[in-house]
DNA sequence: TTGTACGCGTTATCAC
DNA sequence: GTGATAACGCGTACAA
């Protein structure tokens, strides 16, 4: 064990500093930043004071205060963040976490609404978000990296499958998260999600109650929460009216991916006068698919779709569907995280929004 | 002018240090993380030395060396981040910088690809990406202060119309920036952008070969180098060929604003033969409005987009398009921005990338 | 109300 | 090779 000794250090006043070796040739020629050292300096006050001044001006006198400001919009001083967050550790940004091959970003209207909404409520709090991508692999370990060394303040996780223990990796480092969706590998996580069993439930209910008895479904991968949950709300609905739930494919949450889920649901039942579909993008390919057979939406077969999330009422004919508030969950979930950061106690169970129905023409 | 005084600091060992005030009841418990100053006591070494170590091991006895990495994996050791780049000041971080509504995130392949493109080289150089929106009003100032305090290295901005001057704020504060895309209020700025003009041209002249007459276009925005480039290559590709090119309407690079563009150049031009869209979204829009005229294509009516990020192969029928080379170009970027962080100079002059075309069945 | 002194965790520059 | 120590820029007990 060393003990490395005594240092004795001396804080010289701003305009004493040497800095005559700071010809550092590294790209553009940045001019450093005015330091709080220099606003203290001009301004004739100690460090101390001029920092008060800065976060909140409490404690100050009137015209210590007023010189100060005039000192920084003088020389234009902007705090340092980096060291700001060294000395009290919170950055004031926060992460949101799409751990996803990010092909589907482009493709899935999801995504947009968790943004829109998450930026509605930290903007709100004055945070910074930043949007992290992580795929398995190498970029997965280093987002990990970056997310658990405090650089960010917290995390809204937009995940749906077990991304190789992402989630459970985040949630253990102590990391402060808000999930957007249940997730399938953390126990008692605090998240935001919907009631996608009762939103299946309550298609399905529609379908039989108008009259439909043969309905399949287009479900959606068992490996995602709103996969399961979505077919268990069909099967509940059937079972309960005593009608097979026998018809039952699943897709990928993508169009091809519906498309030929859908062919082959036809395929197999061909005698379906009803189909509910575990989202909107496989929904709108199963219209096409219909249609390709000859069979007439909603005359023939009934579709019923999950999500509304804007491709909905832009097919033909638009889709019934169970609306999935996401935006709205994304900004729970965003003030959520701000309680959190507040040192708000948050009991770690499930914020669930309830299900409502968007009826339009094809069912 | 107030000299702060002398202090005098004693520097402990690790041990020594009295952390017992420490019980910080501030959300979740996260320990404290190891730090180097313990790693050094473990190792029975200075600082100094188990910095070097982590920082290449180089000027490192192998004795020491080992000690320090057996430290390291004892303690679970990871270097803070935030304290080593106010040290070094360097973050290891760099930003995509998306000035949009956000809305078009989600509908529009661009980002995507930029997205994915970017992500490939900057993951070469082991940089973690940042996606930072910035939409005008106060998202837009708290990104800029975001980016210009620090807390990246540099910023590779997808842009494309002046957004209230964000592109010249973040090229004036010295931050290293590349622009996916040539902006319209920065001067010499660092960019890689596609031969807008040549493309449109190739893609009208190909129109013309090919027997097509009365040629209309759907241009994009003015307000954007991509709208304004491609119409003038249409327009000059016509004049070459002593053809008329007066039937313009301009849409905004949606789908709705193609479809309704469509709709007032059909009407007011019954006679066209050839269409160049200057966007694949919006041409996609065409071919629905040609087809709900009872015209077919490309039999009566020749289409010819732009872009082929994803959507032309899933048309009917399948678009023929000019390639908008969006990966390559923000792959290019992110090696462009990896330059200028690793100290080479750059000349400011864009980096174009040739079109091509991608021929299909809808002219 | 103000200033002093110390701490945040690293890197970098020196002497030895 | 190695260790002491000065930055890096700021927040904040504590004492005055």
């Amino acid at each position: 064990m060393t003990t490395e000794g005594t240092t004795v250090k001396v804080e010289a006043a701003a305009g004493a500093r040497t800095t005559a070796s700071s010809t550092i040739a590294r790209g553009a020629q940045r001019r450093a930043a005015p330091t709080l050292r220099q606003v203290a300096a001009a301004a004739g006050v100690s460090r101390a004071t001029a920092s008060r001044v800065i976060n909140g001006g409490h404690l100050v006198s009137d015209h210590a205060k007023q010189a100060v400001e005039a000192a920084i919009a003088e020389l234009g001083f902007t705090p340092n963040p980096v060291a700001r967050n060294l000395a009290t550790r919170r950055t004031g940004s926060v992460a949101l976490v799409v751990p996803e091959p990010n092909a589907r970003l482009l493709s899935d209207p999801f995504f947009g609404s968790v943004i829109n909404g998450l930026s509605l409520s930290l903007e709100a709090a004055d945070l910074q978000m930043l949007l992290v991508i992580a795929r398995p692999g190498r970029s997965h370990d280093r987002a990990v990296r970056y997310l658990t060394t405090g650089q960010v303040d917290g995390a809204v996780i937009a995940s749906h499958h077990r991304e190789d223990r992402l989630n459970a990796r985040l949630v253990e480092s102590g990391l402060p998260c808000v999930f957007v969706g249940r997730p399938l590998d953390v126990e008692d996580s605090h998240c935001v999600d919907m009631d996608n069993v009762g939103g299946a439930r309550l298609a399905t209910e529609y379908l039989i109650e108008h009259g439909r008895r043969r309905i399949g479904t287009v479900a959606g991968p068992q490996d995602m929460p709103a996969g399961v949950d979505r077919l268990t709300g069909w099967q509940e609905a059937l079972s309960a009216a005593g009608l097979s739930a026998d018809a039952v494919v699943h897709g990928d949450f993508t169009v091809p991916g519906g498309a030929e889920a859908t062919r082959r649901l036809l395929a197999e039942h061909p005698d379906l006068d009803g189909i509910f579909v575990a989202s909107d993008l496989m929904a709108s390919a199963t219209l096409t698919e219909v249609a390709a057979l000859g069979r007439r939406v909603p005359d023939d077969v009934a579709v019923f779709g999950f999500d509304d999330l804007g491709v909905a009422s832009t097919t033909t004919p638009p889709l019934s569907t169970v609306i999935h508030p996401v935006e709205a969950m994304a900004a729970r979930a965003g003030t959520m995280i701000v309680e959190m950061l507040s040192g708000i106690e948050h009991a770690a169970e499930p914020v669930v929004f309830p299900a409502r129905l968007a009826l339009r023409a094809s069912a």
